[in-house]
DNA sequence: GGCTCCTACTTTTTT
DNA sequence: AGTAGGAGCC
């Protein structure tokens, strides 16, 4: 017991050790948030306090889950497995499996990622014969996803106009539709658990009277469904231990509510926040430059992190001319920090939105250092991987209406697009699904239904359709009964081995000149299956196709090598790394021009910035570039606001270092190009690219800073005219872009 | 049914 | 700049 909190400062003691009751803990970044959360599970386990069995953990991401799962293990002798710590998605899911039946839901009830569902309503409002210039597909997507993270029902939605009636009109379609084929969006596992729990006294006893410690990190990022379904959960009983940043929300754009931290002290009663301000991560400049930043807000809780340690060295800021000078600049500096040592993992390349890699990919391309970019395709979402999860889904669903289509003809068994929509026309008539529309149309002439498995057998060992495949629906049909019959007797990666050749997925992807990638994915699906028939406790097909929908981050290729980590500073929370180069710090891309139209949205930037300030350990990398090629076009930005918010005593303005970057020939040619680099030292290289041309009044330039009376620093974007008439554009920070007549306009060079 | 061309889009993202 | 998705043509 003494080892387990021996180690802990006194705050970190007080959350660890508090007795029964609910507690809200404020933890700064890099304060041991997930060790304090960690230690009290164990805490109360080996204290007697509890067993495993009373304790609901609640993340938001697998990681994180599986982060909490693996320092529990190791810090006491149990079988974690049966414990409940998973994500709101995971937890939402075992409770409805373990209770589909009072949910409503078939036993095999599918999951619906954000794709699937976007597929689903863009085919309901083509049925319904919407205007999807009227009401696009992704904002229905939207509302819908709204109003059941606000806990609502088409029913339950307040409409005040007729834009809205429409909408909720889709919702309600929407709604008949996945209970028609059984399936379940994200927002509809929490929405559902949540009614279960509310509509079924006998059942939400039942688990009120289970858990008895609720812990939940990352507070600050839960919705408001996710809040009213912790607070049903825990009754009067539980005890709700909250871990929370207010400083690090940063995900208000998709609905998460920062509210519910002051919520929680009120409904849950809480006499006393505990604040853990001990930062064992970073160096105190680095500190220091958050603490003031994030002053800047309003409303928050209130903390500042402070560090037994030194101050380090300063936060080290370059100016460079170009996006391009930027990135040639920072792989100097990688290089010369592995030189130093450092090792590429530890040094983490970070930027505001992922339009921003591609010009650090460039330079590190060409200069040959390994690095490893975040955020891109996942394994689940690829295409191939799409297509046979599709036929798993039918195995184990045939009303699945979704993956039916996207499989109904591909590869290509001569299915038009006449025969699905008399299918669907079919499926409408009899107010079922494509699937039973098939079988009351091929009744007699193909084996199909419950009971006609015998007769697929019998059909699929005389005459092996895969030398003879039937072509049309009745092939199809048949194709997939006889998986469904094969598939019950075999293992899971058997299953999907069986089911890829059969199919013809492989054999497709195998005659595709591009298809090797495809192809070698297709096998990684097989291997995904073999490892999770080892590792889950539940090893049956639905499992893993909720595996596949819930975990589909998880199973990222190529990790683990010695590279460079290339990031959003979103996709960095909750990381760590010794040296941290945070670029485009530029008004416009951090904050980003769409945040300053939002309320709230310069603040939630801030926020950002605070997050990815304080990722690094030791060295502090801010650069910004006076232009920027941003969507085809060459931007010029004035520096981010957030950099004049940090003490300039922290910071060492590096100078520009006489290796430039210029473009060639190369440079635009692709990634996997001859494209290079051009160092040469010490030449006079113009720093400034060769597309600016000099004004009628020549003092000013396009890209010069400015100062203006009243708006304050802008950069000119545009000039025109000759002599008094002349006019210059000059964007602002705040005030966003204007044409100013230079002889009025009194404008200084900055 | 599949290919090519054109257009529209481009903040952040987990489940 | 780059890409994804749709329309239209073979």
């Amino acid at each position: 017991m003494s080892a387990l909190i021996s180690e802990l400062n006194p705050e970190q003691l007080e959350a660890v050790t508090l007795p029964h009751q609910s507690a809200l803990v404020l933890a700064g970044a890099g304060s041991g948030k997930t060790r304090v959360l960690t230690t009290r599970i164990a805490y109360l386990i080996q204290s007697g306090q509890v067993s495993p069995h009373g304790i609901l953990a609640v993340t938001f991401t697998n990681k994180a889950a599986k982060e909490m799962l693996v320092r529990i293990a190791s810090m006491l002798p149990i079988d974690t497995r049966g414990m409940w710590v998973g994500t709101f998605h995971g937890l939402c899911n075992r409770m409805l499996r373990a209770h589909h039946q009072d949910a409503g839901l078939p036993q095999a009830f599918q999951i619906l990622d954000s794709a699937d569902q976007l597929a689903v309503i863009k085919r309901l409002l083509k049925a319904l014969g919407a205007d999807d210039e009227k009401f696009p597909p992704r904002q229905v997507q939207w509302f819908i996803n709204n109003a059941k993270e606000e806990g609502l029902r088409a029913s339950q939605v307040e409409t005040y106009d007729d834009f809205a009636r429409k909408m909720v009109e889709f919702y309600r379609f929407y709604e008949q539709q996945c209970n028609k084929e059984g399936v379940v969006d994200f927002a509809e596992l929490l929405l559902r658990s949540y009614e279960l729990l509310t509509r079924n006294e006998h059942l939400r006893e039942h688990y009120r009277g289970r858990f008895d410690h609720v812990l939940v990190d990352e507070f600050q990022d839960t919705n408001r469904l996710q809040y009213k379904w912790l607070k049903l959960l825990a009754g009067n009983r539980a005890a709700v231990f909250a871990v929370g940043d207010d400083d690090q929300s940063i995900y208000a754009f998709r609905g998460a509510n920062t509210g519910n931290m002051k919520d929680f002290e009120k409904d849950f009663r809480i006499s006393k926040i505990i604040k853990l301000e001990q930062n064992y991560r970073s160096h105190g400049n680095i500190l220091d430059a958050a603490n003031t930043l994030i002053r800047n807000n309003s409303g928050r809780l209130g903390k500042n992190l402070w560090t037994s340690e030194g101050h380090g060295e300063p936060i080290r800021v370059y100016n460079a001319p170009t996006d391009f000078d930027e990135a040639s600049f920072i792989v100097e500096e990688v290089k010369s920090l592995r030189a130093e040592g450092v090792v590429l993992s530890q040094i983490a390349l970070l930027y505001r939105s992922n339009a921003q890699s591609r010009v650090l990919e460039h330079a590190l391309f060409n200069a040959s250092l390994p690095y490893r970019v975040y955020g891109g395709m996942r394994f689940f979402e690829r295409q191939e991987i799409k297509h046979a999860l599709a036929y798993l889904r039918l195995i184990a669903n045939p009303e699945d209406d979704n993956a039916l289509l996207r499989i109904i003809n591909f590869p290509v068994r001569g299915i038009g697009m006449r025969s699905v929509e008399q299918l669907q026309d079919e499926a409408g008539r009899q107010g079922g699904s494509l699937w039973a529309a098939m079988g009351h149309k091929y009744r007699g002439d193909a084996a199909f239904g419950p009971n006609s498995g015998d007769k697929a057998q019998v059909r699929l060992e005389s005459k092996p359709w895969l030398d003879k495949p039937k072509k049309g629906v009745e092939g199809f049909v048949a194709l997939i009964e006889s998986m469904r019959q094969v598939c019950e007797k075999l293992p899971l990666p058997e299953v999907v081995e069986h089911m890829l050749e059969h199919s013809r997925l492989a054999a497709y992807y195998r005659a595709e000149r591009e298809g090797a990638d495809r192809l070698e994915n297709l096998n990684e699906l097989i291997n995904a299956a073999t490892s999770f028939v080892h590792e889950a406790e539940d090893d049956s097909l639905t499992a893993f196709l909720s595996h596949a929908s819930l975990e589909a981050g998880e199973h990222q290729a190529g990790g683990g090598q010695e590279a460079l980590q290339l990031m959003t500073v979103h996709s960095a929370k909750g990381l760590e790394f010794h040296s941290v180069f945070l670029s485009g710090l530029e008004e416009g891309l951090f904050p980003h021009d769409n945040s300053r139209n939002e309320v709230g949205g310069v603040e939630e930037e801030r926020r950002l910035m605070y997050v990815a300030v304080t990722r690094a350990r030791r060295r502090l990398y801010l650069s910004f570039a006076q232009s920027r090629m941003l969507h085809g076009q060459t931007r010029y930005n004035i520096p981010s606001r957030f950099l004049h918010e940090i003490p300039d005593s922290l910071l060492k303005w590096l100078q520009p270092v006489q290796k430039v970057a210029i473009r060639n020939e190369d440079w635009g040619t692709g990634r996997k190009g001859s494209g290079r680099v051009i160092h040469e030292p010490g030449h006079g290289v113009p720093a400034r690219p060769a597309d600016i041309r000099d004004s009628a009044a020549s003092q000013w330039r396009i890209g010069q800073n400015v100062t203006h009376a009243r708006f304050g620093a802008g950069v000119i974007v545009n000039c025109e005219g000759h002599g008094a008439d002349s006019r210059v554009e000059v964007r602002f920070g705040r005030t966003g872009t204007k044409w100013l007549l230079l002889e009025y306009a009194k404008l200084t060079p900055a």
